[in-house]
DNA sequence: GGGCATTGCGCAATGC
DNA sequence: TGCATTGCGCAATGCC
């Protein structure tokens, strides 16, 4: 769940600095900063934080947290950036002056130099594309049956609460209305054990 | 809330009839065909379906229905377009050799002829993308916030739930040993009347 | 009308 | 390897 910016935004940066050449600006990093401020919530996976609602007491997350976090990335203009098929618009904003610098990053953060060449025009590419859009919009929709779910869960629950607080309040008056009857009876047997002994 | 695909594609069709030239496929309207499955539960806005989930009763929103509705719209390719600058690649797959029937389109679906030729480069356009951005995460985090706090109202309502049905349990069972008690009471009572008589 | 809010979508990164 | 999940930007539309 980590931020995907910070590393997508440093995989085109190197993706540029190899093959692209557009007019970008280079305050594209910043999207990765500014976000980080929402992750603790936005990294609770489904499977977790929604999956069967357990886990126990401490799922409670501070709610006061994480605001501003839609303020401006960096406010940057982002002007286009057309990949080699101009397919893509996204992670733009990488100064196309930058050198090649990747030989100085991470193995793990440097350009898949030569990723089997993702011509964004090949067959496969565009296979693997509709096949992730059929899966994100299955994904997607599961999601959005999850948060009905859980609403009407949430409505049910609220109204189940409803009826058995009123229960209570009737058990309760009961209880009280028995309580009464029984030391009136007492009180009423021991005048009546009185009145007996007189009458003998 | 109405499907934005069915106009989005009309107009970036018309768009594309006027200034842009791009190899395209000419079967991108089935996108509005298999998304009009899920509307129903996607047509709720936030502001009815969740608020302050009041509402009443009818909130009930059918949740067998929608299933499959992630199925590929069409497999069609959507190889590419860049736009005028090659920045967008949303709702592709027009072809080119289109010819300008926008003129018989109504007028609420024929594309907007010269609106303000929305240059993509222009300063004005990436101030509203850049603007529409943020307000997109905005209302992302707000989701975010909503959803969860949904979940935590409903994990806290089924603790209270819990801890009801075992007052109702307490307070049911104290009825009886009550009812128990007048019971045998009165039992106890009849027989001291009777007693009381005969000793006369 | 102008601006923010919502929402569906595709892309890419990443999780599993 | 492939599907699932998620953040993001874009565009359409809703709502003042």
């Amino acid at each position: 769940m980590s931020d995907s910016r910070v590393s997508s935004v440093i995989q085109e940066w190197a993706y540029s600095s190899q093959a692209h050449t557009q007019t970008l600006n280079p305050t594209t990093t910043n999207h990765a900063g500014s976000t980080s401020q929402l992750t603790q919530m936005d990294m609770i996976p489904y499977s977790q934080s929604q999956g069967l609602v357990r886990g126990g007491t401490d799922d409670r997350v501070t709610e006061q947290m994480m605001g501003l976090s839609y303020l401006p990335y960096t406010s940057s203009s982002c002007l286009s950036n057309s990949s080699s098929t101009g397919t893509t618009n996204h992670h733009q904003g990488h100064p196309n002056t930058q050198q090649d610098f990747s030989s100085f990053l991470l193995p793990s953060l440097r350009a898949p130099v030569n990723k089997r060449s993702i011509s964004k025009d090949s067959a496969e590419y565009r296979l693997r594309r509709e096949r992730n859009n059929i899966a994100v919009r299955k994904s997607r929709d599961k999601a959005r049956r999850r948060i009905l779910l859980t609403q009407q869960r949430a409505q049910h629950l609220q109204e189940e609460n409803q009826k058995l607080q009123m229960r209570i309040g009737q058990l309760t008056q009961e209880l009280d209305t028995l309580k009464h009857i029984l030391s009136q009876r007492h009180l009423h047997g021991a005048e009546e054990g009185v009145a007996g002994e007189s009458n003998i």
